[in-house]
Parts: C-alpha cells; structure tokens; sequence
DNA sequence: ATAAAGTATATGGTTACCGTACACTCAAGT
DNA sequence: ACTTGAGTGTACGGTAACCATATACTTTAT
C-alpha cells in the first residue's frame, strides 16, 4: 500500500533531510538576533517547523518567506500581536482590504520621508547660511515684496484665544501639505515705537508654493535685519539695540517689523541659547 | 538708563505675554502626548521655556520647531539619547555631516517602502490568483520557457554545505536590490523516479530584471502542476498522488521538477497548513 | 573520547513611552 | 471672596519588543 512505501519514506527523508536550518543559521539568513525568534517562537508568531526531544528548533528555507513578510508588516507600523492576528485570519476580504490599506499608509510614509528630506536639506542650507553671517551685526539691505500667508489679527485677543489661534493655524499648515520654508510673527509699526514688543499683530508663514487663499504683501524697500539670540522674552534687548544703531546710521522706522524664528541646530556658536534665533526685519527710511 | 527702561518692560511683557502655551496645549500642539513632553523634560531633551514657582511648565511656539526637529530625527531612527547628544553638540561638520549621513539613510528607507509596496502588490496578485484555482486539483498545462538563476549544485553536498549555501545564496539575493518574484528548488528527474523527493540539486529563483550572469533555461513544453499544502517533510504525499494522476491520464516525466514556495497570508482555505504552499512543477509527455 | 562551538532557558535590563491615582492649581463665574 | 471644574504636577507601575548575560546542556568535529 501506498501508506506503508510512505512511511518508510518519510524515516529515510527526516534522516536525509537537507532543508532544515537551527536557529543560529536561520537567525542569519533572515538578519536577525537569536534571541528574536525565540520571542516570535514564545508568543506563537513564528514557530519552527519541528522541534527535537531536547528543544532544539529547526526551521525550513521556506520559513524565511514567513519571516519577512512579518518583517514588512512590522516595518509599516504593526504590532506582533496585530501582525500574528492578521497572519491567523482565514478572512480573504479582511487580508486584501488591509493589504490595500496598507499600501495607502505606505504611500503616506514615503511622502513623509520625503518631506523629512526636504526638511534635512532646508536646514543645512540655513546652516550654511548662518555661518556666513555675524549674528551680532545690525545691517541694513533692500528686500524685494514678498507674498505671506496671515493668520488672524491678535492684537486684542485674550490670552487663551491667542493660543487656540495660534494651535488651530499651526495646525491648518501642518495637516495641509505645504513645505513650510519659515514662518514668523507681524508686530506693527505702533508697538515697536511704543517698546510693546511682545504685542504681535498677526502670525504668518512663507511657503514656497502659494495656493492659500489670503495673503500679504510685505512691501518692498529697506530693512533693518538684526538677529536675537535666546528666549523670546528678551527681544526687547535687541530691540533697544537696534534702534540705537538706527539713531546713529541715520535711519528711522517707517513700517512694521517681521520676526522670523530659526531653529538652528547649532555650529554657529558656543552660547548655550544660540539655538533659537529670532531674525528681526523692520522697515526702515533714511532721516532726510 | 537703558537696563531700568528694559526691566520695567520685562515686567510688563512677562504679564501681558501672548506666547507661552501649558503642556496641554503645547501637546495639543505637536500632536504629542503630554506624557512624551515630561519624558523629554526629565530627560533633558525638550525643556519648557519657563517654569512657574508651582512647577508649570509653560512652552513658546518657537519650541514647535524643535519639537518636529526631534520628531523627524526621531522617525530616522536615532534614540532620544542620540538626538540630546546630536542637538547638543557644537561642531558645525559633524552636524552637516550626520545630516548628510541622514539624508543618504532616508533615502534608503524610501526604497526600501517602495520595495514593501512591490511586495504588498506581488501578495495581493498571488492571493487574487490562488482565489481562482482549486489547491486539490492537478492539470497539465503547455508553459513557456523561462530564465532562472540557479545556485550551486548541492546534490552531493553534506547538509552543513547545503546549510551553508543556502544563506549565502539568499543573502547574496537579499543584499542585491533585485526584486524577487519567487524562488523555488529544482529536483532532478532522477531522483523524482526514485521517490527521493527531498534531494534537491539546485535552489532557483525567477526574478523580473534578469542582470545576474548565470542563468538556466527552464524549458517551454508540458508541466504537470499541482500544490502541496503544509510542511514540506510530507511532499512526498503529493508527489505520489501526481504520479498516480499522471498514469491515469497517460503521462509520463520526462524531465526535472520544479518546486516554488508561495506564503499565502491565506484566506483560501480553513486548513491550518495551508499558509505554506508547494506548487510543484513536473516537465511531462503523452504516452504514446 | 574530548573539546569547541552551538543551543535552550531563565532572569534582569533597556527604551520610549502610556495609564492611573492622587494632590494641587488655575481661571471663570457667581 | 468662594466655589467649581478643568487642567496640571509627581509618582508609580506597566507595556512592547526586544538585548545581554549566566548557566547548563547538546552537537559535531577531531
């Protein structure tokens, strides 16, 4: 019979089997630590496929199928426990429809990684351009128009809903695709002249593709740029010092005044608050 | 003097400020739970700008930009000790450097999500196409020639070498960007005769752009085509079923046998086993 | 027959958080 | 000024997905 001849096979075949691997082996040819596959073994994801009377398990080539396909699933965010529950369905629908959630969350991933690249090289350029310049140093330069995106007007909000401005704007930008290049705050001409620095009129944005609704000109002519180094609270500092510096250069202030807000992870400097730099930009006029 | 003019206007600013958010709201903010902030507080990675006497911690919008700054670093998988160190550090080259380095790893990343969406295609095309066919049922079908690339010849190695082999085979696979579209071993005619249907002489791969210097011609002609479900210790079952069938319908081998290893995520059967399938490729000819 | 290399189990440690309990504080309305 | 409800802080424990280490046992190669 069929059975017996099968038998007697299956003794001579498990003797000359030459497809099973231990763990070690397995654990390299999937690139992986010993100690995971006994943990996938532990919790049931991943089995060997026979195991000896001495606990020693062995697993089948075709095993390393299973392992990267658990890999890939882990790679996009699944947790062992969603991966083993998925891997166990017997629900055709249930697997193509996640399968096909999955390459939508996978596209999503690669977008983001992509706006981290644009993000990595943004920074470098600004880095390169911060060491070209001397943060202590007030000039003055012609600036072309510029178009920004402006928040609300806040100059007589409370403070509570300044901050749910603030949220809900930041928010707006984020969840919309746009590649933020900087974004600042507007604090009028009336304000500075009154030493009310902290007094912002409007946050705005500059983006690199405009396709928002409102926006704003900011005027063409000269500026005064300056940069303060450390936490916002003491812009006043460099506010004075400007204005001294406009006193002595015979220039006076004719316009409002944008701050822009750098996070520069460093390399410019050995101060501990170098990190947050505030570029300051009000507009100026020659005394006549 | 400039220093009392300026500490009156601290005073001021500290009261009328419009710019520090609480944890929630900063939370709220990034998009973060609260929890994480205090973990980078403790941590020393993300400190608030202000601390009130109460211990409130109070957050400018500037510390957004560092928060996603160590969001993104966080997503190219550096640990927070490594971001604390990276952010801390005050070399200019080593920061363009590692973001050099950064750039190059997210790219690698990139592919390596367009390679799982491949996959995530490949498996969701597999699933559609063992949906369509009947696992029990064998046929006979007329299949063109093929390219694969074979392994070394392992027929008369010790299991070690095979072992061996194998891993460096399909690491050789892995580590090249090719994209696999499945593999399989190959079982000379032989040894099929012979019912030695575990002695392999070859491990074999199809892949979509062939660029690899050896390859073997599969031949086109006549395939007997069946599937084995479960491990592959009882192949031998499903050999000797096809052999029967083939008597029956008047053919005979005439060649090698070709075994591919498909991981369905299932959603075919209710058979535990069935998640590992064999499809089991026999080059065949009419009696006559 | 013996040594070297590999294996299994157990235990404790790690990272980057999350949940919950409990006490305190703040801002708003009466 | 007082109450109230929403928000905040610390502390402690727990979690996932491992990694390291120690100890004892097995294989395999010589």
């Amino acid at each position: 019979m069929v059975t017996v001849h099968s038998s007697e096979k299956l003794v001579k075949n498990m003797d000359s089997s030459k497809k099973l691997m231990t763990t070690g082996e397995f654990a390299d040819l999937c690139d992986v630590k010993k100690q995971t596959l006994f943990h996938y073994d532990d919790i049931g994801l991943l089995e060997p496929e026979y195991k000896n009377k001495n606990g020693y398990r062995y697993y089948s080539i075709q095993q390393a199928e299973a392992y990267s396909m658990i890999d890939m699933l882990k790679e996009i965010g699944m947790s062992l426990a969603e991966i083993k529950d998925f891997l166990q369905s017997k629900n055709p629908k249930k697997i193509t429809d996640l399968l096909t959630e999955k390459e939508q969350l996978v596209d999503i991933k690669i977008r983001k990684m992509e706006r981290i690249q644009h993000l990595i090289k943004n920074q470098k350029k600004q880095i390169e351009e911060a060491s070209q310049l001397d943060l202590d140093q007030f000039t003055i330069e012609t600036m072309e128009a510029e178009q920004i995106v402006l928040s609300e007007n806040i100059l007589n909000y409370s403070h509570k809903d300044i901050t749910k401005m603030i949220i809900s704007f930041m928010k707006y930008v984020k969840q919309g695709e746009i590649n933020v290049e900087n974004w600042g705050a507007l604090i009028r001409q009336e304000q500075i002249e009154t030493g009310d620095y902290l007094n912002y009129s409007n946050f705005y944005l500059r983006e690199n593709q405009l396709h928002l609704t409102e926006t704003f000109i900011k005027k063409a002519g000269k500026y005064v740029i300056g940069y303060h180094k450390g936490s916002y609270i003491n812009t006043y500092k460099t506010y004075e010092k400007i204005k001294d510096y406009l006193d002595m250069e015979e220039y006076h202030i004719c316009g409002d005044s944008f701050e822009e807000y750098l996070y520069l992870m460093d390399g410019i400097s050995l101060d501990v608050e170098a990190n947050y730099v505030t570029k300051i930009m009000i507009e100026v006029e020659e005394k006549n």
